[in-house]
DNA sequence: ACGGATATTGACCAGTGTGGTCTATTTTTG
DNA sequence: CAAAAATAGACCACACTGGTCAATATCCGT
């Protein structure tokens, strides 16, 4: 990685960084176009090879690009003192939903990522995403005293907070849907988390006694 | 399309389309290799243009081949005499897992097919497909009298549906995720449907009066 | 204002893979 | 046994690939 992309200003850093993410997103490594990617970031050929030396180091830095932001905006701002089981698993999604609209090409690269791609990593960077990984694990499901005593009685809690889990990833794959590809600034959040806390409490008069 | 491909002995044309299924799927119409496709179905490059003409043709025909199959074999099975809202969505739930199992190739081409094909189809194909989504639709959603009075009187019962609906999404996502690509015979059927009848209980004890 | 350094471009390269064709061969059939 | 149908795969022109490099533009210290 050349010094010379870190000195651009953040604009065509961000154009460049964008358009590689779109591209890799969108076929994955293998057959991502370094072309697609000049043609869109704007820039000349010559440059990308300039900044990155190869097709492959421009894709281990936006890897890690990636898990830096993730850490960052997602897992740095998990709350881990909500001890409300409801409430903590809201909290995560609320705050995927957040990422993802602060951040949809990374979060579209991401999909991809691990939903296809088969192309390694170099061993220190493979580490790091796992360590993001349980990192990210451990803040969402590690209770100091997992709560399971608001649960109803006459239901499995583990199975209810499997179905918990399903119901808000439903929700958030909704909410993807609906909103990729339109501006951050089209969509109206007050009236989406309104929904969403009606959603919650339905949650909580079911679930809890 | 040629007569002769409609000839040929069952396991051969199912070697075909599979191929073709897997290519299209993994890559999209645009991206999919005719080369890759024929290596896969271990016939001769000529052949796969004597039976289809073109790479178009032969798509076309796998788009309709598949609208036939989860017309015959999942729209066509659901049972619409069943009036309980949630024994109705999970016989729903429980026939897409079934269709899955026993169609893995055409449900991952069809899932390829509509979330991310560009591609256009002939009007005439087109119509088809949005005809099947129709029927498929109504006979999910189009009760002959809805039946909401089971649902508990303090919550919005469109709101419990959608939620139902999302966890039962949210089974068979874990479901086809933990199973894709394993052969039909090592899936535990008779252990999953417990499973899932179990969530099936909590929904009913939770969400009904 | 100059000149060396740095940044940038895009024509160009060899190589690979493309959809599709066609001839030569094998298999089927009447 | 010959005409017809089915099959294989070498071959085609072409598009596109990741990467290079010489030419040029821009910047900056003097």
């Amino acid at each position: 990685m050349n010094d010379t992309f870190l000195k651009l200003d953040k604009e065509k850093q961000q154009r460049i960084i964008n358009a590689a993410l779109l591209e890799f997103a969108e076929k994955g490594y293998k057959y991502a176009s370094t072309n697609e990617i000049v043609k869109r970031a704007g820039i000349g050929k010559g440059m990308l090879f300039y900044y990155f030396n190869s097709k492959k180091e421009l894709y281990y830095f936006l890897v890690n690009y990636c898990i830096d932001s993730v850490m960052e905006q997602f897992v740095g701002k998990i709350d881990t003192s909500i001890t409300d089981m409801i409430e903590r698993l809201a909290h995560i999604s609320y705050l995927k939903l957040k990422y993802f609209k602060e951040n949809p090409e990374i979060s579209h690269f991401l999909v991809t990522f691990f939903l296809k791609e088969t192309e390694p990593l170099p061993e220190e960077l493979q580490k790091k995403y796992e360590r993001m990984f349980q990192i990210g694990m451990d803040k969402v499901y590690v209770f100091n005293q997992i709560q399971y005593d608001s649960f109803r009685d006459d239901i499995d809690p583990k199975k209810a907070v499997q179905l918990i889990e399903w119901m808000l990833s439903g929700y958030q794959r909704d909410f993807m849907q609906k909103y990729q590809g339109k501006g951050i600034d089209d969509i109206p959040l007050d009236e989406l988390w309104n929904d969403f806390d009606e959603y919650l409490q339905i949650l909580k008069t079911c679930f809890y006694k």
